[in-house]
DNA sequence: GAAAATGTGTTGTTTTTACAACAAAACGAG
DNA sequence: CTCGTTTTGTTGTAAAAACAACACATTTTC
């Protein structure tokens, strides 16, 4: 397979030459899928066998409660892995599903064979824990980030919250968001209809400014007003 | 000191003989101190200079945006850290307040000393590293949970899903929380007053029972309703 | 390129929540 | 034990969000 020119660009194998990424991938027992868009790569409620890897890509995790609510967890982007943290505590089913956003290639690795230090060749193992730390500890800071946004009270609050960090990323009050409106709105756990509703409101108020998933975040109008 | 009895039975340093963790102590260059009852050991916006460790006690992870709402992100009991995330991603300042909710015995370590494997003699770090990221993992979980719990539309939503979770930990329909009720209505971001008139409704209905922290959920209730 | 599916914006109505203000209860320190 | 502080419960009102139903736009698929 010529995955490396992939791999090699992710932080968990990024460090890592050629040759001894391929005595990983097979002490890992990896194998690739590709999937369509809005196919599901993992499913809520089955049993969870690997970890996933974004390869090339992306997903969204989405969980759906027994109301049927959908509510999007995350977004993985190319180099991110998903199951890691269910398989150190020891969950046996995945309580997400991870759904593919576009074409998307996918890493499947055993999660055993990675968590656990290996007596193989692949001598590289150890770098490739700490890099899963590394990827773990963001995540942690992501999730709180979302925390941070979905303990707003109002849906203006939770818009402004996320838009704010998104344009602090960007180094950019303009800047291009993961998500389309809906998704945003599952994101954030409110009303799409409420959402976008106040999202016309803001831009009325010169606030914002938005065409797709684009955005224009006016911060002098913000400070100005607060 | 003879802080060992505490630590001995930490996720982090449990598995380490006496001697090992002594060295390690050294290393990284732990210092300890007693908190009285709600007092700050770390505050909001205060620079990074520790992780700290819950030793005996606990405490709460809150956030205080600029319009003065409290959000507890999550409490801290033994044995417990806080600051590792923020250090494996450099932030530079603490993103919320940890405050003792009772008197508390902390251990403040360098953060560097404690994420760079060392050339020392504490041979144990190893270990310390895998312990850690074991625990990462388990505060993503534990995030991930509160999301869930957040992402409920309505209030009663919020306490059932945060409720259920507690009850199957105790794997009994009764259980007690690290949380009163003002500290609960601000880790499931609610308002204080609504939810207690929600909870009483509950009560009312026979959904739940409760008495200061303690709590009992009817699930017979619960399921034949739904 | 047409048809189907998905995504987005708008409106009015209903329901829920936040807010404010207060009283009662529990707790804690001296 | 008592005073001050914190926690909890209650109520009415105002504000906000959820919901539902729809039209229109955009995208995907064959």
């Amino acid at each position: 397979m010529d995955y490396y020119k992939d791999l090699s660009v992710t932080k968990t194998f990024g460090q890592i030459n050629e040759f001894d990424c391929q005595a990983m991938m097979f002490c890992f027992k990896t194998r690739f899928k590709v999937f369509k868009k809005g196919e599901s790569i993992l499913k809520q409620g089955e049993s969870i066998e690997d970890v996933v890897m974004i390869v090339r890509g992306s997903a969204i995790v989405e969980n759906v409660d027994q109301m049927g609510n959908i509510s999007v967890v995350m977004r993985l982007g190319a180099g991110e892995v998903y199951g890691l943290e269910a398989t150190y505590v020891g969950d046996e089913v995945n309580k997400d599903s991870v759904i593919a956003t576009e074409k998307t290639t996918v890493m499947f690795m055993n999660k055993y064979r990675l968590i656990y230090p290996c007596q193989n060749k692949c001598k590289r193992h150890d770098i490739v824990i700490r890099n899963l730390m590394q990827m773990v500890a963001e995540r942690n800071v992501e999730l709180m980030n979302k925390l941070t946004h979905m303990s707003k009270k109002s849906t203006r609050d939770k818009l402004l919250s996320y838009f704010t960090l998104m344009a602090k990323r960007a180094n950019s009050n303009y800047f291009e968001i993961p998500f389309n409106k809906t998704e945003l709105a599952n994101y954030l756990s409110v009303d799409r209809s409420a959402m976008s509703t106040e999202l016309a409101k803001m831009r009325d108020e010169g606030l914002i400014d938005f065409d797709k998933n684009e955005y224009r975040l006016n911060l002098d109008f913000l400070n100005k007003n607060k």
